[in-house]
DNA sequence: CGGATCGTTGACAGGTATCAATGCTGGTGG
DNA sequence: CCACCAGCATTGATACCTGTCAACGATCCG
């Protein structure tokens, strides 16, 4: 979690103006003036599988972009078990409720590896303040929270486990041309779908014997078609 | 739902700064020269139950504020059944996802007597571009819908049905310092919990027999501690 | 007063949680 | 290199819960 020396050396201005996902992050829209507006060091970092980035009440002074991997924000119940209520992957800003000066809403941990960058509320503040092109992104992203919160409240928590089992599948085979993708845990699975692990296992390992899954390492591979008739 | 002549001729800059519930809304922060960027009116109007504030995809050029009443946010599911994915009390804002200028996510519908103002797009962007009074509550109201999105998620989807209703009748008496509220239908009931109007049915008039929950009209008066046992 | 709508209840089949035991696998240290 | 271990996945048995289909009661409104 702690970013390498190099890293934090070679700071994050020119290395945002060429970031390879740059169309896909915060700073999309931004100007070359608009960069000088960045005071404090952007510096980017790996988290491994199962390393917290933050955590829930933790006081926030910045927010993330994904630059590759995936998270999870988790919410931790009162009897000890505890729920996902989003994933995010490349692209995503993880802790956008730092701009609202409060603390960070979940638990931040990482999936898979995963590629961050950190950036300060202050820069962002600063440069919304002076600069229009940073409003559009960021209303973007707050948009962005509410879809994913809504599609998985409308898909992910109806219909019996099958049905939820399969969606969660194809939602996490979206953004896959190859229909290969990252395949949570048992647990997590339970997690995201509000139910358990072993209902979790018994589906999954259902779908693979009737060949709609192939697994393999961490990850699977898909039957979209069986997948979709089945939701 | 059409505003009264009256209520479009007295449009809306006098009457926003004297909004008795002023210090709840968008326009919170606002200054008196703020209240001159605003060009086109604010008119506000009421819904009756049952009537539709908008609908899903249709294009969207004004957000709302809940001056009374409540409000459901509807996605309708390819089966034809509908699921709740939230409920707006007085000082919400309704439609917010205009901002990004997309079409709205959901329908809205009125479950009570309902008050709404109708704000315009433009007068909100035209307003952000040269006041910094907007802002801090524009992320406010973004930051509400993630939270209340996660509550939904982590209290409301999670459990066994009986847990699932007392956490709902909690949580739609948490503003009301009588415990006395409003309590939806039993088919509204089952799409705030993902469960059927039969089982919501069934376990209201449980939690009557055991002396949990009164009912009169369309309001509740609830025992909390007795709920908050089952939760 | 009648009809429509909503709420309640019953019976039953199917789905899910729970508790418990047994495979499987990747990583570690000898 | 291999044996072992810890953590994860799978499977079984059972009791409980929930959806489904159906009927009946209550309430509101015209």
């Amino acid at each position: 979690m702690k970013p390498s020396l190099f890293d934090q050396a070679w700071n994050g201005v020119e290395k945002c103006k060429q970031c390879r996902i740059r169309e896909l992050v915060l700073f999309a829209d931004l100007q070359e003036d608009d960069f000088e507006q960045l005071h404090q060091p952007i510096i980017d970092f790996d988290l491994a599988p199962g390393e917290t980035l933050y955590e829930e009440q933790q006081a926030s002074k910045f927010v993330f972009t994904l630059r590759s991997g995936m998270i999870k924000l988790v919410r931790y119940l009162p009897n000890g078990s505890y729920r996902i209520v989003r994933l995010l992957q490349r692209g995503d800003l993880a802790g956008i409720e730092a701009l609202n000066n409060s603390a960070y809403l979940h638990h931040a941990i990482a999936l898979q590896d995963t590629s961050i960058c950190r950036i300060p509320i202050e820069d962002i503040e600063e440069l919304n303040l002076h600069s229009p092109h940073l409003y559009k992104q960021l209303t973007a992203r707050w948009y962005k929270v509410q879809q994913d919160a809504d599609i998985w409240l409308a898909e992910l928590t109806v219909g019996n486990s099958k049905k939820r089992v399969a969606n969660l599948l194809l939602y996490l085979a979206r953004h896959s041309l190859t229909d290969y993708f990252y395949l949570p845990g048992r647990e997590d699975i339970g997690a995201l779908l509000a139910i358990t692990t072993e209902t979790a296992s018994r589906i999954i390992a259902k779908f693979k014997r009737l060949g709609y899954l192939q697994i393999e390492h961490h990850g699977a591979l898909i039957d979209k078609d069986k997948l979709r008739a089945i939701s």
